[in-house]
RNA sequence: GGUCGGUUCGUCUAGCUGGUCCAGGACGUGAGAUUCUCAUUCUCAAAAUCAUGGGUUCGAAUCCCAUACCGACUACCA
């Protein structure tokens, strides 16, 4: 078992957005099988033709491509299993269901969904709850009591049937999950599961699902807690096939919450939250339009970093993560077993630190956009000093031209508060000293103007507030910006000195 | 209702085999320092009777039981 190969797989249904919730389910089986050396397997599991959302497998594809979720095998890729979306294997799995029935784990019914409606109301009408199951499937319109004629004759001549698991009654089941431990159940709580369809021709997600793991030879099931009921089926249909020598380990990951209210994350929550539950930006078929952690200019590296800690943790204090050292460093024993509630201040405190982080031509290349948008040119050199020095006031590249604006728009105005604080005394005569100081500087550079100014700021004693207020004052015409001599050598002279000579004549003199 | 799962600062969490935890870190919040504005950075602070009640034990956040609360599941959906 332990020198059994790892492979993984990432099994949505196509009927919407992927919410943060599956990516990080992505997540966590892609770090697993990359940390094992194992594959990663992408499976589409559209076995549900009504919820079949158009554009859902696309955008699917394309979160975890963004996210930097690389797959091995799938429905692009392609991969010694194809294919790899359930619709395209439906020859496979009506052998698979007969096979239970004719080893008697499985049996053939009748009834319609109508008629299961009307007595599932009847029942809860007098207070009991329906299941169906080894106490009621005696009664009903099924191959266990049907005669094999019957059966044939009225499969023949096209009713609408159905295999159910013949759950057996009162025995044990005892499971092992990765995350959880030992649970037990006893199987009289359940029911007989639906495993196909005649109607579609398709299986369900149970039958579906072990055949297809078991086929693909995945070794370990990664997913959600919502399956953990479901588990004691799976390892009956797993021991029904007489496959239980091979059947995957599992691991049911909590789930991530509501912020506020209750209930887990869900991909109707869309956009209703204050904080995109998607990656990317998603436009249902109905027109709405949900907005997603790209577009909100978050970078992958950090919605990843954020999603990883989210549930699991590397027991050290360690916070910041790349991929591949949440590949070192990821276990499946540290994930945690309650539930996680989303936190956006912590989200956006993540996006910080790749911001200020982040390499210059990238953000550059970010940059460079936004002043052409702004009717401006900027030259790359520029954009990178800029850039540089920007980086460490923003959380998201859309603060980038407030943050810089006023290098390409000279003041029209000067602030009154920050007048009254820094415009006084000897300001406007030491800034008319230094107006001529910089008017001598050549060439006009960071390091020159350092030099040359702070040496002449020593020089005549004048403290370094006073000079340098003012000076922001004249060169911003308010209390903002970064570096003085980082902002005027983006400037240039001719401009630094315009806007001086402009200051000073607008400006009051003493 | 039934079955299963969970429960440590507002939030994410450390705490795995009981003592070094009158519970540590991070986000957020407050205060201060640094600084040419802002931001960064740094320091400090407030913040959890470890859901509650019983055990077991010399000793429990850590083990056991019960209760409460929260969640998932309970479809010819996944």
């Amino acid at each position: 078992m332990s020198e059994r190969k790892v492979r993984v797989r990432f099994a949505p249904s196509p009927t919407g957005a992927l919410h943060i919730g599956g990516v990080r389910t992505a997540l966590y089986n892609y770090l697993f099988a990359r940390q094992n050396g194992g594959q990663m397997i992408l499976r589409i599991e559209d076995t549900d033709s009504t919820r079949y959302v158009e554009g859902a497998e696309r955008y699917i594809i394309d979160s975890l491509r963004w996210c930097g979720i690389e797959i091995d095998e799938g429905v692009e890729q392609g991969g010694p299993h194809a294919p790899y979306r359930q619709s395209e294997r439906k020859a496979i799995y009506l052998k698979y269901a007969l096979q239970l029935v004719e080893s008697g784990n499985a049996y053939y019914a009748f009834d319609t969904p109508e008629e299961l409606d009307t007595l599932r109301k009847e029942m809860e009408s007098r207070g009991k709850t329906f299941s169906y199951n080894y106490a009621i499937r005696e009664k009903l319109a099924t191959s266990l009591h049907l005669s094999k004629q019957e059966v044939q004759e009225r499969i023949a001549r096209g009713d609408q049937w159905v295999i159910r698991f013949k759950m057996p009654a009162d025995q044990t089941v005892a499971m092992e999950d990765l995350i959880r431990g030992e649970v037990e159940i006893n199987t009289s709580t359940l029911d007989d599961k639906v495993l196909y369809k005649s109607a579609d021709s398709l299986p369900t997600y149970h039958l579906a699902n072990i055949v297809d793991d078991h086929l693909m030879e995945i070794s370990h099931v990664i997913r959600g807690e919502e399956w953990l009921p479901s588990l004691p089926l799976h390892y009956l249909l797993y021991r029904a096939f007489g496959w239980s020598d091979t059947q995957p380990e599992f691991a049911h990951l909590p789930l991530l919450l509501k912020p506020s209210g209750q209930g887990k994350l869900s991909k109707r929550d869309g956009d209703k939250l204050g904080f995109p539950v998607f990656p990317l930006r998603w436009v249902a078929p109905n027109g709405e339009v949900s907005r997603g952690y790209r577009e909100d200019g978050y970078f992958p590296e950090a919605f990843i970093n954020m999603l990883a800690l989210l549930g699991w943790n590397p027991g050290t204090e360690q916070e910041i993560f790349s991929m591949q050292e949440l590949i070192d460093a990821f276990s499946i024993d540290r994930v945690g077993k309650s539930g996680a509630r989303f936190n956006p201040d912590k989200a956006h405190w993540f996006n910080a630190q790749y911001m200020h982080a982040a390499d210059d031509r990238r953000l550059a290349a970010l940059y460079e956009p936004m002043v052409v948008a702004h009717g401006h040119s900027c030259s790359h050199e520029n954009a990178l000093r800029i850039v540089s020095q920007i980086k460490m006031r923003a959380t998201f590249p859309d603060e980038f031209w407030g943050l810089s604006s006023f290098l390409f728009e000279a003041p029209v105005a000067y602030d009154d508060k920050a007048q009254k604080k820094y415009w006084k005394g000897d300001a406007p005569k030491v800034v008319a000293a230094l107006r001529e100081v910089l008017a001598m500087i050549e060439p006009f550079t960071l390091a020159e103007m350092e030099r040359v100014c702070h040496a002449w700021i020593a020089e005549n004693e004048i403290p370094m507030g006073l000079v340098m207020n003012a000076f922001r004052l004249a060169i911003v015409g308010e209390a903002k910006g970064f570096g003085m001599f980082e902002m005027c050598e983006v400037l240039g002279k001719e401009q630094t000195l315009a806007r001086l000579d402009r200051a000073l004549a607008a400006l009051p003199k003493e």
